[in-house]
DNA sequence: CGAAGAACTGAAGCTAGATTCATTTCTTGT
DNA sequence: ACAAGAAATGAATCTAGCTTCAGTTCTTCG
């Protein structure tokens, strides 16, 4: 026995490990989901392909890792955005808001993590992940409709829709314009007031009544 | 001169185009964009695989005539639904429910040529469409807003994210729910309770006044 | 320092699936 | 029936990208 693995090569092989995750969400950011590549995550994480895979079984094993993270994170704060202890409306309107804002802010990496199709595998946990925040803005409306604030409908669908909607706007054939600085707040703002009004009936930003 | 193409080979050449389209229609239908051989597809034609290569220089040109041609058909119901000459409400109501009504009808095709990500070049003509299809709600909004029986809003931005909404409440992660054909009937209504809310701002499905 | 055990390397192997093309089969006009 | 021109065939080729693994380098400890 010469040698036992000790805390400074513990320490380097969770750094490496970390690089090459971050190599990874780097390329699904660029090119997506389907657009990775081992050999460019290793060239880009500065380790061979074989240490990539000395570090995860498969590609697919490196892709979902990658999507469990990033999911986790945006909907844990979405989460908590959602439950702060105002009424149904505000916490609606500050989760889409906390959504919506993060989405554009984190690129193409929110798009393919929530909505782009991949290998089996991966697709089980993005559509477990998918469906969680749904819930989290589904469980919202609920409240709101079993409080009377909301008109009725189906929370589930509701909550989906608005998913849908975010996602589009945040990375369909808007996404270019979305780009330019200026704009984002605008977008931002309407694709709010349109999810707003689909849920909560209201037209105005303060919610009271009826409208 | 021995021999000139006459009318029952262009006959007989068209209709072994239609099968090769066809067959990569079913392909699409059923495995997606990505999942489209041109092994299978000629197969399926009856045809080798040769014989798909005359007729489609790539594997792309192939999918981008299928794309087109799924698209066009689509927007073009769409448009119609939206030309019916009553008011914005009513045209925004019948055309939300042509597009999501086929979309469910036509199971995974819709899905492929609106949401699935492709090559650069079937992207494009993809995008393009979609494009499209968003300008038709986005000219109903815009009469909407003009006339003052919708509230202030980017038809842009609106259309898009009905469009979003739209496609994931058919193709995301309810889709196996949506299969049971009881449920469809309520879903779609659902849905167009919300996307009319959202950018009619009316609650009920008879306009009139503002609720 | 030397041996033992890990970790790393990157070229080679493998696979799935697109693409080609020499050969064969069909069509047509004489 | 035959020659000429098209069209169809499908096995062979090519290719991109994941995966492996024999050899090399690094770490640790006596």
């Amino acid at each position: 026995m010469a040698y036992r693995r000790t805390a400074s090569v513990d320490a380097r092989i969770e750094r490496t490990r970390e690089a090459i995750l971050r190599a990874a969400r780097r390329a699904v950011a660029e090119h997506g989901l389907s657009g990775v590549g081992m050999a460019s995550v290793a060239t880009d994480a500065g380790v061979s392909v074989g240490t990539v895979y000395r570090y995860f079984d498969h590609k697919t094993a490196l892709l979902r890792e990658v999507v469990d993270d990033v999911c986790s994170r945006e909907i844990e704060v979405v989460a908590k955005l959602a439950a702060t202890p105002t009424d149904p409306a505000e916490r609606f309107v500050a989760a889409v808001d906390g959504f919506a804002g993060r989405a554009v802010a984190s690129g193409r990496v929110a798009y393919a993590v929530i909505a782009e199709p991949a290998p089996a595998e991966v697709e089980a946990t993005r559509v477990r992940h998918r469906r969680d925040l749904a819930a989290v803005f589904a469980a919202i409306i609920a409240d709101g409709v079993a409080a009377g604030v909301f008109p009725e409908q189906d929370p589930d669908i509701a909550a989906t829709a608005v998913v849908g909607a975010v996602s589009e706007v945040i990375v369909g054939p808007l996404a270019p314009a979305v780009r330019r600085p200026a704009d984002v707040e605008v977008v931002l703002a309407q694709t709010i007031a349109i999810a707003r009004r689909a849920v909560t009936g209201h037209l105005d930003p303060t919610p009271g009544g009826s409208r």
